[in-house]
DNA sequence: CAAAAAATGATGTACGTACCTCATTTTTCT
DNA sequence: AGAAAAATGAGGTACGTACATCATTTTTTG
């Protein structure tokens, strides 16, 4: 099999290889007739620019960095390893990539570092920030300075331009609630929302989805009020007793944020939860085990490994001037359960 | 950022750059001690060979094929799609996959054209066959020829050393039998089991994996003896018509096969859909409209475009003496509700 | 119709690696 | 010690493309 180059398309539109490149590369000076010429030959021949060629040549290393938080569980460990794991990987491919911890608690902060980086050490960024105002236009200033963003597994509002990277939490609201609702069978009663915060746009869609189906599907079920454990474990007992002392008709769980471990391990002191179906996001070590032990019911996950490829992918082909293949991009809903880990 | 390149390895390991080709090159006449203070050096330095150079010298193409089922529904149609859409955003990568679509019920036919394959003319064959003693030698004898092998979503017994692209169907089963029996919430009753055919061993596993689920944790369902339709619609007709007659007690059905069209289609003539749970396999666009009108209740599937992208990406490394980066390419399980879809 | 402008061709270099040949040095063996 | 063998060095070529420079031809303009 012999795949053509750039001095058989030159044959095949009948021109030089100087007007060929002109013309693959957008050079000036080249009259249309002779650009319809070769985009003719390129389609006849079924010539494709040789990758390997261009990134030898390009060869230019890119730096892409993921920004996420400073505190976090289980989860966020597990993004680390998947960015440093891509980093060794594709290191043959001249791509690097390095993780920058911040406060999320200060959006300040974050938009200062933001502001603060030098779009000629950085070819692209990764960022999970909970939306905020300072951060939102610092990410702007940045992408029109030349860095490349990719909005990872939480989204900023009105920065749709952007690429983003993650599923989308009204449906896995959604999801979580359809398993809660058909996972309980017949049976009437409340269900405890927990989440460390609703201040994140991704807690509050995938309040919206889930409320929004159980509403419509299951009126035996009444979803309690979210409770907000802010990551703390004695303020996760505090709340969560509260709300067992003034409700004892508990039949399901669902956890929006990406940690169960604290909620999980309180209300195993005071419930048991293998009467309960119990929900939860994202695969931990723990979400594992506890899955395997039946004390919760499904894992709603969207797998840390594609999401840390998919943003290196998408870097990449923008850094490439390339359109990233958006079908192989998007981020599944994974449902797990005991039977399909 | 510097990127390492031969000649700064070889200038830190104080050797020659025909040395260090000799030792990155496994070329004999190297002292051992030579190789070692080169070997110390890429680490020291932490040089990795670039790619793109050594696809770009190599500069061969890679022609792969996929042998799939002459007959099939819609997900096989989806399967050949996706291959060439693979194809075509993979040129410019030098790899090239074509589609060979081979009569599965004559074993003999498939063995032959196995055979049939010039070595000179292929560098790897993915394949999705049923089992079969004659078709596992010549797969065998295909592979000592030097024809990289990828089983794929159907595995031959005993070729365990052969790379499989696909989903543990005993899992798969046991998925789906957790869903069933908790979607049917403490109704009692049979579940009715189709297949197109229980002769190939990814149905006799899902099967294994449905009823050990069903067994083990669903004593208030029973599961009938499997249908087997040929991918026929008079077949399916009579004998699904055959079983509710001698059985009105059905709260739910499993489809093991992965076109789900003819017997859906039979069965809904027959029995509402809406008030029974149905687990189907394979999302195709019969099964996502049957999931959005409420006509079936899951789909366990696997993503088809993942599968052929992880069996060209494996043929690659093989084909480049690569290992393949297993974490990225074993297929999941997924469970597709209407709100995760 | 000549001068200016635009279009095209010819040719060279570079990217990092693999593979080759030949010369030279070092080690091993008798 | 001397010959044979092994190890190492020096240097070149090629892969396909991008990006130069300069020469030459064709077209446009005044």
């Amino acid at each position: 099999m012999i795949v053509p180059t750039t001095k058989d398309l030159a044959e095949a539109a009948g021109v030089s290889l100087a007007t060929v490149d002109r013309v693959l590369n957008d050079r000036p000076n080249v009259s249309q007739k002779t650009r319809d010429k070769v985009q003719a030959a390129i389609e006849q021949i079924g010539f494709v620019r040789n990758l390997a060629a261009v990134n030898l040549l390009r060869n230019k290393p890119y730096r892409f960095r993921f920004i996420l938080p400073k505190r976090g569980d289980l989860y966020l460990k597990e993004l680390i390893q998947q960015v440093e794991h891509a980093n060794k990987s594709l290191r043959s491919d001249m791509t690097f990539a390095d993780v920058e911890q911040l406060d999320m608690g200060d959006p300040h902060l974050v938009a200062n570092y933001i502001s603060s980086i030098d779009p000629s050490d950085l070819d692209g960024l990764a960022i999970m920030a909970p939306e905020s105002p300072p951060v939102r236009d610092a990410i702007s200033r940045l992408n029109e300075r030349g860095v490349h963003i990719v909005q990872f597994l939480s989204a900023q509002e009105n920065l749709e331009q952007l690429d983003f990277v993650g599923v989308n939490n009204y449906a896995a609201g959604a999801t979580a609630a359809k398993i809660v609702g058909k996972f309980s069978g017949s049976k009437t009663g409340s269900i405890m929302i927990i989440s460390e915060t609703m201040l994140s746009s991704d807690s509050i869609e995938r309040r919206h989805g889930f409320d929004a189906v159980i509403n419509a599907r299951f009126e035996n079920l009444r979803p309690l009020p979210s409770l907000e454990t802010y990551g703390e474990v004695s303020r996760a007992k505090r709340i969560i007793g509260n709300q067992l002392e003034h409700c004892d008709d508990i039949v399901g769980v669902y956890i929006m944020s990406s940690e169960a471990r604290i909620p999980i391990e309180v209300i195993c002191e005071k419930l048991n939860l293998n009467d309960i179906t119990v929900v939860v996001h994202e695969r931990t070590p723990f979400s594992e085990a506890a899955l395997k032990n039946d004390q919760i019911d499904a894992i709603i996950a969207q797998n840390p490994g594609h999401a840390v490829r998919s943003a290196l992918r998408i870097l990449r082909a923008r850094s490439e001037a390339r359109e990233p293949n958006s079908a192989q991009e998007s981020i599944r809903i994974e449902i797990l359960l005991d039977e399909n880990l």
